[in-house]
DNA sequence: GAGCGAATGGACCGGTCAGTCCAGAAGCTA
DNA sequence: TAGCTTCTGGACTGACCGGTCCATTCGCTC
């Protein structure tokens, strides 16, 4: 997975090194816990004594299970985080083959952000606040919002060889605008608590979608 | 205006008593380098002693000009960037009557960003970064995009009174649209240090506005 | 139950940060 | 020059934070 791929060599060894179930167990309540507290509080607005209280850990345990410390945790944060976005894109994500699979890809991702006990995107704020920070781990995160937008191009490409897209169209393109209106919509979510900039963002970005639709009449609504 | 409403008392008092020129002047530099270093390295990855190496300044000066410290410091730089911003749109953004005007805008930003020696959006990533950790002057900030999309939406509503959209269109939530793609756009373009991702989604944006013009064969390219 | 490694608790350390304070220089007015 | 305010420098402080360290407990295997 490119999760790996991106992953330092000692991390790797770590993650794949002797860990009891308890052990395991306690990593992922360790990260559950804590991508909550910095989904609402952001990486430089939480400090590891309030993850250490978050998780009734302590010190020495979150540095048992992330040798890299504060960084090594946000990384895995950003992989869990990451994971559990896709899968509530599920199935849609992987068949955006028909216009049908886009708008149910839309509602998906209205209904798991509307479900969110927070406002925005743990991966797009997470990115936005490393580059800068932490240049390294930032490379990490964006590596994740790739693969996100890789399903979107991979669909495009799809339809467009079906030809429900005109040939002309170029589906990177399309994908990288279609992402930034969903990732727009949810900063403005964040910004503004409400759902509707991200609900706005999407309907857009599939009406720019449709006026590439190979039939000049444009797709059933 | 806006700012001034979202100002604490004692700020606005600040601001309007007795500087000097040179106390004027020193104000300003110090908000301008301020706000390149904060642009590059975030908030939380800025300190005041960053800030007072990159001004020549002493501590005691970012006190003496900023009492209310950091947060006072930050809520100056927002709202100087967002001046700066809007002030590249212009003329485009107070007359977006035309599908011309739009296209112009358009442009203006891509030209303006192109230019800016970091990449992202200084005003998005400043609202980010601040809600959970100071959300009073997150509100303040989220105030100058809020002033921003307000331009927006008065160009559409403009326009749909001209008859170039269709009655039903809603200029609120096209406005939120085409705003959420911008941000999104230029938070893509700094998490992939490339301009691609702003231009992709400006582009995607104004196709979905076109798709409410009035004319059904389409406004001309 | 002996032994061993994993898991846990928590005191501790060095560094950094925002913010304070005071002394003094600069500049303006009379 | 006198006297006032503004402006500037920089030492200092108290809090916090990431990270280290060691002692103890747990849980598994022989």
């Amino acid at each position: 997975m490119d999760r790996l791929v991106h992953m330092a060599y000692d991390e790797r060894m770590q993650s794949a090194s002797k860990l009891t179930p308890k052990g395991t167990a306690t990593r992922e309540r360790i990260v559950e816990a804590a991508a909550d507290l910095i989904l609402a509080r952001g990486v430089g607005g939480t400090s590891l004594d309030d993850i250490r209280a978050g998780t009734a850990t302590s010190k020495s345990q979150l540095f048992h299970y992330f040798p890299g410390g504060k960084s090594e945790l946000i990384g895995a944060i950003a992989a869990f985080q990451a994971g559990r976005v896709l899968e509530a894109q599920r199935p849609y994500l992987d068949t955006l083959d028909t216009w049908e699979a886009w708008q149910g890809w839309r509602d998906a991702v209205v209904a798991h952000y509307g479900s969110q006990p927070h406002w925005g995107c743990p991966i797009g704020t997470l990115a936005s606040e490393l580059t800068g920070n932490d240049p390294t781990r930032a490379l990490e995160v964006a590596a994740h919002l790739d693969h996100w937008r890789g399903h979107l191009r991979a669909g495009l490409a799809r339809m467009r060889d079906a030809g429900l897209l005109r040939p002309e169209a170029d589906p990177e393109r399309l994908a990288l605008s279609t992402f930034a209106s969903l990732q727009g919509g949810l900063l403005l979510t964040q910004t503004m608590c409400s759902l509707e900039p991200l609900t706005a963002a999407l309907d857009g970005a599939l009406a720019a979608l449709r006026s590439w639709a190979a039939d000049p009449s444009g797709p059933a609504a």
